[in-house]
DNA sequence: CGGGATTTGAGGGGCGTACCTCAGATATAT
DNA sequence: ATATATCTGAGGTACGCCCCTCAAATCCCG
């Protein structure tokens, strides 16, 4: 049987309205009783029913999810995700709130993040870059009692509690080690796309891969990063222009998610399955790039395990219970068409 | 405002006890009664409460782990990620115990599982072979109201509710992509090592792997399954002996999980380094050989998602609530050094 | 249409916790 | 020692649900 509040009392020689205070951090209980209390509940091993309290508390987790009113396939991704995770949450007193903002306003971020401690919100995972207009947002939505966890994009420099998301130099290493590897002819060229190099993921994947490649993989010579801004007629023509100028390129690495535009782009050159293709972030073009073999590898993080860590983080913070370091760790995986997972039902639309 | 069998009740015209009577599957509702509930009930969108539920029923779910006594590294790291989850379930009203039984003794574990029942166990997770008194003991569970899934090796042919692991087909296929993209150098060979072949993972993974190795790469021929019976000695012996006989090995497949024994061996003949080496499993002993170069890459699941998940189904069967297909989708890693995850404070021991 | 069987309603007690009030006990300052 | 401030205990109500009992209402059948 576990222990209640009941036995702490009588444990402790108190009542149940001391335990009660104490357990609630309320005013009015002597340093040394808390003690006491503190020390009963050490003794019978007591852990609060949080089932019992949130009923008892009339709790609900209203959370916010802020994002990037950006229409790429990661996002989407991201989305599908979250309104999965969001048929569950009714069973776990959750309920989620999805705020978008203009991708590069700072400041109307900073005005959306202001608003969510009046909409009731406990808590928010937040996908945005980092800008000092966003650290103070953040900090004052801590100082409001908030929780905040950074989403997929790392604030290391904010108050924000905890990040879900992937440590994306080493998926550029891992990336650089898969590149290397599945070439077969070593004096060779690596070309390198990315939609911004802005983007702190793609600087932070660009040195996991350079470093790699220098130290292990001397005969591959990695191009500049080549910037496509998400429009595919502009991609279609730099790697056109770029495979033409060297012929030895035998690896393409996109360090960002759109991977449409660059398999069509390969197919319409004829050169789909010549080159080692490798890029980040599952989502469904690049699945059914593997499939066709027109991708090689994908680098990627589960994004429905993305979105269940942070709200089970939010909901700890929020709690002030600590949360289980090794669930809440998200992996870079590796997939190729072999390991690729069953796709389920509920695609990525709305 | 999430509604409750108050709003059911005021809803559907009738009182609480009724729709008490309908929530519970309690006898003495007309059909016609029946069907007004629950038609009110999809109408206001009521979920019951699950937490609220369990406090007030006084549930608790006690569920068994089965696993073979065998002291492999798997098993520990299978012991080690459960008792990480236990320190957790507690907050989730769930207990779980642990019965070993003899690996090579099927009546032996059908002892133990028939044992279950009567210590209140609702739920099994279970490692075993599949045999027909195995069969037999799970209909007699199932029968009994148990909820039972097959953990890390199914039991496709019976009636268990669930499987929570890989594809080893899969995984054996993935592995032949890699190694065969990893070899450098193409009229090759390839070792293929195993604790034993009669273990059904072993064959699947066999099978997967032989596929692909035909399909896509002609130039590499794979020798038969080598069976070390988990012992070093004779494993060193073999590995020597058949390096001698074949030069151009360039790659060994460790179907089962016993890594260290290979690492070992391949250090003391002097070839650390000079082989692909690729196995399944992330034990410590995995991790410590892909840190050194000892091995390339690790196809594994990720046990502690795998202990949740079969607690959570576990939990969810035993409710008779639909599961969450997505979350409880177990995903064939791959593991390298560069996306090795980070280590966790409390190792596989105890 | 009566009588027995079935269905329904009303209500209570409980699960473990939160939060409130008020009276009484104890400590502290003067 | 007294007045005041601080602490503590007792008890109640609530959360959403389960499970039980008993009486009243309704049904079905002959």
């Amino acid at each position: 049987m576990r222990p209640t509040v009941n036995d702490i009392a009588r444990e402790a020689g108190v009542s149940l309205a001391t335990v009660d205070r104490v357990l609630n951090d309320r005013p009015g209980v002597r340093a040394k009783t808390v003690e006491a209390v503190q020390e009963a509940i050490r003794r019978i091993g007591y852990v609060r029913d949080v089932a019992a309290a949130n009923l008892a508390r009339q709790r609900d987790y209203r959370l916010a999810f802020v994002l990037p009113d950006t229409d790429s396939q990661f996002i989407r991704t991201l989305l599908g995700a979250l309104s999965e995770a969001g048929h569950l949450s009714a069973a776990l007193r959750t309920d989620v709130v999805l705020r978008r903002f203009p991708a590069e306003d700072p400041h109307a971020l900073a005005g959306i993040l202001a608003e969510l401690p009046e909409a009731g919100v406990v808590g928010v995972a937040l996908m945005a870059p980092e800008t000092p207009v966003v650290r103070d947002a953040i900090r004052s939505l801590r100082q409001k009692g908030l929780a905040v966890v950074a989403l997929v994009s790392d604030l290391p420099n904010t108050e924000r509690d905890h990040f879900v998301g992937i440590d994306n130099r080493a998926a550029g290493r891992t990336a650089a080690v898969l590149t290397g590897r599945f070439l077969r002819s070593t004096p060779a060229r690596v070309m390198v796309l990315s939609d911004s190099m802005l983007l702190r993921e793609s600087i932070e994947r660009r040195l996991g891969f350079d470093g790699v490649m220098q130290a292990r993989f001397p005969g591959i010579e990695v191009l500049p990063s080549l910037e496509t801004h998400g429009q595919g007629a502009l991609l279609h023509d730099i790697v056109a222009q770029t495979l033409a100028r060297y012929p030895d390129i035998g690896a393409i690495y996109s360090l960002g998610s759109g991977q449409r535009a660059l398999t069509t782009c390969l197919e319409s050159l004829g050169r789909t399955g010549q080159l080692v293709v490798i890029g980040h972030e599952l989502t469904s073009h690049a699945r059914a790039a593997l499939e066709s073999g027109a991708m090689d590898a994908v680098i990627t993080q589960n994004v429905g395990h993305v979105v269940r860590s942070a709200l089970r983080v939010l909901r700890a913070k929020s709690d002030r219970v600590p949360i289980d370091v090794s669930q809440e760790q998200i992996r870079i995986e590796i997939v190729i068409r072999e390991n690729l997972p069953a796709s389920l039902p509920s695609g990525p639309g709305a």
